[in-house]
DNA sequence: TTGTAAGCGTTATCAG
DNA sequence: CTGATAACGCTTACAA
């Protein structure tokens, strides 16, 4: 592999030359210009970005921790953030964690040394003592209302949007509200939690546990939804769903079962997804893609100034209500 | 940030001698491990991974090119990839390419960069001699049949496979059999159209090019391939579908516009996702998880042996055919 | 406008 | 067992 030394001996010039010209640097005359993009041209030369790196203490690699990457959710985060990457010029290193704790820390290991230049934490098992650890070694961006914290986020109030939710299908005439989420922990299911308590208890509905689903992550988890829908003797009348994927799922199960979608179970899901548009379901637009984009600019972003971005949510009527 | 020759300071020794104790080496005595380990301790030390890379022309980074992140079929093989990365110590780096050639461009560009250490392309848009020109500056390992070509593949015979397919329907009595796939081009879809004019041209059928529908992805995807065939005169009884997501959306639009399965429209899925089981639809199972394995092994295998990988596929008999 | 030389933080060789 | 010291390949004062 020719270095920058060799092309410098080629050229009969100096290696800062060389490296002028490598990165555009003005005060190079046009003739040792010219030398040194021939010696680069017939060399095939290539410069080692390790040695680059070393030097500028810089990697132009932004690490993104998410749990799982084939969830429609951290997909679309994920895709907002690649735009933005792409267009910066910088690389993302993915980890993805299935909430494993020990790979959320080698991720934040990596910015400790220096691998990545920012981290973008999608969600996470970790409590966040353990994330503060690690916040002076590079800047840490939560997609999580972290207005609370000393790092930047960008997120959507789930308290809001939940408790904007209810109130809607209460006032479709719906007083058995149940809904479904992908886990119990995360700061997510705690601000939804908590608008569901206070829903149901200023307008005196019974919270009645059974109506609250976890593990519903994929489309196929629609199945155990139902299924369980079907055992009770007082079903949910309205499902808030925060995933379309698994709203989808849980109609076209409900379909299976002959239960009728709305009038037997009304169904809101989140994120606007095209599924959600094929399938007529009622959903709550999030704009995924550009909170990714925001992210990434957090993270990269050199000024020192810790920023909070709330991003707005909509609803989109259609026929699942 | 305090580097190992700050430790060898603390430490009473030489750089060399941290250096063995930070690798583990061994013929280095307790006591001066104990000083080295104490001063680490103290000095909450970090060493920078990108001096350790440039030293070693070694970044333990691996690529990954996919076209899309939010494609069940894409999402497995990286998470198989992401298993065996795990355990291997690796990290992803993942370029999302969108089919467009300059990404790959870059992806190649990183590997002769050497800031990572192997290319694992999963698909592609750019024609292979165009990779070829970079297969001297690291590993690259194709997730397609690469036995013509000199670097190492994991792959499926989408020929055999299809034929399989085509002939296990002709057999239950279809003769008008259509098929779904992501695009025109790439070598999947190349093979699967050659079984397919060999299957028609054996059994004296017609060849109907409205019988193939691309731009098959995803879920909502089915939706267009339902209403395409409502408007011919003479249908496909049959229907090959090369993602079992988009055999969802068929099945689910199918119901909506009262096409029986497999009355009317028999499907054929092919991965075996969740979705596939849930919905009761027959599909060819492709270890997707294992050959991201194979594949991410392939990449990091230090012997210069170049090796092909075929994997077997499997007929899941459900409900759908 | 150009070049020398000092880092950047490791690893590895080789002589003790 | 231990330690100088030379790589690794690039950037960047500083000097000319």
């Amino acid at each position: 592999m020719t270095n920058i030394r060799d092309l410098a001996k080629m050229a009969g010039v100096s290696v800062t030359t060389v490296s002028r010209v490598l990165n555009k640097h003005p005060y190079v005359s046009e003739e040792k210009r010219k030398a040194v993009l021939a010696a680069i041209e017939s060399s095939n030369y290539q410069p080692n970005i390790n040695a680059v790196h070393l030097s500028m203490g810089k990697t132009f690699l932004v690490g993104v921790v998410v749990p799982f990457i084939d969830h429609s959710y951290f997909a679309l985060l994920i895709k907002g953030i690649a735009m933005e990457a792409l267009e910066n010029n910088y690389k993302l290193v993915l980890f993805q964690t299935n909430y494993d704790k020990e790979r959320e820390l080698e991720a934040l290991q990596m910015l400790k040394q220096k691998q990545i230049d920012a981290l973008l934490i999608c969600s996470r098992a970790s409590g966040w003592p353990t994330i503060a650890d690690y916040i002076s070694y590079g800047p840490i961006v939560l997609c999580e209302d972290g207005r609370e914290k000393n790092v930047s986020s960008t997120f959507v109030d789930h308290y809001r949007c939940f408790l904007f939710a209810l109130n809607y299908l209460y006032q479709k005439g719906h007083q058995q509200i149940g809904y479904c989420i992908g886990r119990k922990s995360g700061t997510s299911s705690k601000f939804r939690g908590m608008a569901y308590k206070d829903f149901v208890t200023r307008y005196h509905l019974q919270h009645n546990p059974s109506y609250i689903f976890n593990h519903c992550n994929y489309f196929e988890d629609g199945e155990q939804v139902i299924e369980q829908i079907l055992k009770m003797e007082e079903p949910p009348t309205a499902l808030l769903v925060t995933s379309d994927e698994v709203a989808a799922g849980i109609v076209t199960c409900a379909h299976k079962q002959n239960i009728s979608i709305p009038e037997d179970l009304a169904i809101i899901g989140f994120n606007n997804q095209p599924i959600a548009q094929m399938m007529g379901i009622t959903t709550i637009d999030i704009p995924l893609i550009e909170m990714g984009r925001k992210l990434f600019l957090q993270g990269i972003n050199p000024s020192e100034q810790v920023t909070h971005q709330e991003m707005e949510m909509q609803l989109i009527e259609r026929q699942s209500v």
